[in-house]
DNA sequence: GTAGGGTGTGGACCATGGCCCACAGTCAAG
DNA sequence: CTTGACTGTGGGCCATGGTCCACACCCTAC
């Protein structure tokens, strides 16, 4: 493995983190700069290397469930920030999941209608 | 009305175009050019102004619809352009439609897939 | 002739989720 | 000691559908 050693627990550097969750470095540093994955540091000459645990692996995986969901990354750092805060309760992640529930409903029944007005064009032409 | 003498067959300056179609100068600026609508041109000076008429106004009226039925502004674009080259056969214009029939009919597919997860995660939350 | 409307052009900016590039420092192996 | 692979920073770019702004010109009414 290139540059995997000094394994801290399993703390990698972001090229092997991004191969880790398949993903890019690109998308680490911006979920990162974002607040939705926490880097540690390691000192390297002058500079700091970013490093990752298991632990944002973990949190890597939750986002992209949580995208798959629906959830904008906005919407998912806005979630982790109640979590850190405290006040992410069972009620209130019920609340979001809800919300989010009737979003996806309305985003539904505007496709719906799209395709129901769109079926109409293609018989009409179609006869 | 503001500035609009000198109809020659209905002929009006953006402004009153923007308000006939209850849309903005800059959304109207926006659709001519990127080649969904055609401006005629009137002489101000040195200049020219921009003249609309009740085709642009069918036009306008009809990408509206389209975007209703969930086509992008390019695609609308694209289809005017094999209308004005004549390639665009009712046979085209039903595949087209099925095309985005089919791409709607996906998206629905994803955003109930996503509804499902997420109602089972509020109904395990929830007991 | 001046104010107050109209107009065009060119550009920056918004959110969304990144991709890509250059430049420069770091580090290990040869 | 050089080569190659890695890293960070800072920036530009993509599509989508516009909004907003400044600057300059035009025209009409007063």
């Amino acid at each position: 493995m290139a540059h995997s050693q000094g394994d801290d627990a399993g703390e990698m550097l972001i090229g092997d983190f991004a191969r880790a969750v398949g993903s890019t470095k690109d998308t680490v540093r911006f979920y990162t700069r974002l607040g939705l994955l926490k880097a540690g540091e390691r000192a390297a000459g002058q500079r700091h290397y970013a490093v990752y645990d298991q632990d944002q692996i973990d949190r890597f995986v939750f986002i992209e469930q949580c995208k798959a969901l629906g959830f904008t990354l906005q919407e998912i750092g806005s979630a982790f920030r109640e979590h850190e805060a405290g006040t992410l309760t069972a009620l209130r992640q019920q609340e979001i999941m809800e919300a989010k529930l009737r979003s996806i409903e309305e985003r539904i029944a505007n496709l719906r209608e799209a395709e129901r007005k769109l079926r109409a064009k293609v018989e009409r032409s179609g006869e």
